[in-house]
Formats: structure tokens, sequence, C-alpha cells
DNA sequence: AGCACA
């Protein structure tokens, strides 16, 4: 009985994630997707870019085979920004790990030389580092890989259910809720008062009212869109209100 | 849909 492979190109240490919801700018898909892959292990990088071709796309760069493994049994089809992610191994190395391994050569530029100008060609770049399966090397910093229970808990994803129903499996997951103009402010000292906070997040355009949650350290600030209501999430994210108390900043949920 | 590397 062989079973259905859990993709159709050998491992990686690269995962290609594509689907993305390219409404939502690229640095804050970044960071998300850093949260929610980073449960399964060390990540060297994650590349994604906004240019039309490479919208929607991520690759998210790891230390271990294993865990993109993991990642891509335990993600695929999770429902982020509202979109469910597609995962696959890349095709290729990343220039990351190539540079990591010493196999790295510079990519050829693409220089468009005139005669082929005329025909309405490009130089072709000879292809960098081949995509050898990803020879693992084995003595590697590594760090031990969080459970998979970990990242449910953290993130309310039960990868079984996907199996049928990716969609019903619409709860919105800690930190990876869909835009809103309205943010969740968490991890607010106690001594936090009203004025204090609309001191900080007046600084952003679009601007309405923040509403603080007595005894429960949470806020609630309203912007006139999500556009700013963004803005002010990425300016503010992590804000130390106290040198040891930061600010855990999320869309609110609808 | 789209496999890049600034």
């Amino acid at each position: 009985m062989s079973r259905k492979p859990l993709s159709d190109l050998p491992p990686n240490l690269t995962l290609y994630v594509n689907n993305l919801n390219d409404k939502i700018n690229v640095e804050t898909v970044k960071k998300s997707l850093r949260e929610v892959f980073a449960a399964f292990g060390g990540i060297t990088d994650i590349v994604a870019m906004k240019s039309l071709k490479r919208r929607g796309q991520a690759w998210i760069i790891f230390k271990e085979v294993s865990a993109a493994t993991n990642a891509l049994k335990s993600l695929q089809g999770f429902p982020f920004y509202n979109k469910p992610m597609r995962i696959n191994y890349a095709k290729t190395k990343s220039d990351a790990v190539a540079k990591a391994d010493g196999t790295y050569v510079e990519r050829p530029k693409k220089i468009v030389k005139r005669e082929d100008l005329r025909k309405g060609k490009t130089a072709t770049p000879a292809p960098a580092a081949s995509a050898a399966p990803a020879a693992a090397k084995p003595a590697e910093a590594s760090k031990p890989t969080p459970s998979q229970k970990s990242i449910q808990d953290r993130i309310g994803w039960n990868p079984q259910q996907t199996v049928t129903a990716p969609k019903a499996v619409a709860a919105k997951p800690t930190g990876v809720t869909e835009p809103n103009k309205t943010l969740f402010v968490e991890n607010l000292p106690s001594e936090a008062t009203d004025t204090m906070l609309s001191m900080l997040f007046r600084q952003y355009p679009g601007f309405q009212e923040v509403r603080l949650i007595p005894g429960r350290n949470v806020a609630f600030v309203d912007y006139q869109n999500e556009y700013q209501a963004g803005m002010a999430m990425q300016g503010l994210q992590g804000f130390a209100m106290t040198p040891e108390v930061k600010l855990s900043l999320s869309y609110a949920r609808k």
C-alpha cells in the first residue's frame, strides 16, 4: 500500500508556500509566517516579495529538513489571513543554504544582450547551485523542535481537520486574524490609562479612540480603516510600556 | 497562477 506523498518534490530545507493573501503587507506576512512556522524548528530566513510575479508566495528556509517536513505536514491548508496555505518543498536550494554549505555561486545578472534584444530574448541565467535533495548537514545547532501539540495549543489548529474540511476550521488563530480597523491590545501594564494609551496610538493617522477593558490588561483601539490600523500595529508592536512589559497587538476579531 | 534570493 503506497501512500500519497506529502509532496511531489524531494524534501528540501526550504518550503514553498503559496495561496497567501496578497492584500496583506509582505512584512506583516513574513512576521506572521515566522510566528507560525517557528513552532517546528529553527528558521534561517523567510523570503517574500510583493512584485507581480512573486506576491502571494513565500519561501521558508529551515535549519533542518525534519522541521520543514513537520511544518509541511502540520500546516498544510492552515487558514492564514483567511486563505488556506498551500505548502510544498521548494524546487531549488535557497541561496542562504547554498551560502552556508559553500555551494553558492553568484547568480548571473539578467543582462539583455543587444542581439537578443533584437530577437526579443533575454539572457538565460544558468541555474545556480543545483537542487540536490538538501544534503542534511548532520552537525547543526538543533534547537529542540516543539511538539506538534504545542503549536496546536498556540494557534488552535488541528491538522486532522483539514483532511476532510479545511474550510470548516475557520477558527481565527491567535495572531493571524484578518485585518480589522480595530486593534486588540494585550499585555498592558496594570498602570495603563486611557490617556496614556491615546498618547501612544494617536501618533498614527486615522486614530479614533481607545477602549481600555477594566481589570483585564487589554484594550481595543479603533482606526478609521484597517490599513491605518495595520500601520499602527506595525509601529507599536512590542512597544515597551515599561522595561519589562511589551505591548502585544493584533487585529480584533470580527 | 506565479519557485526567489535586492
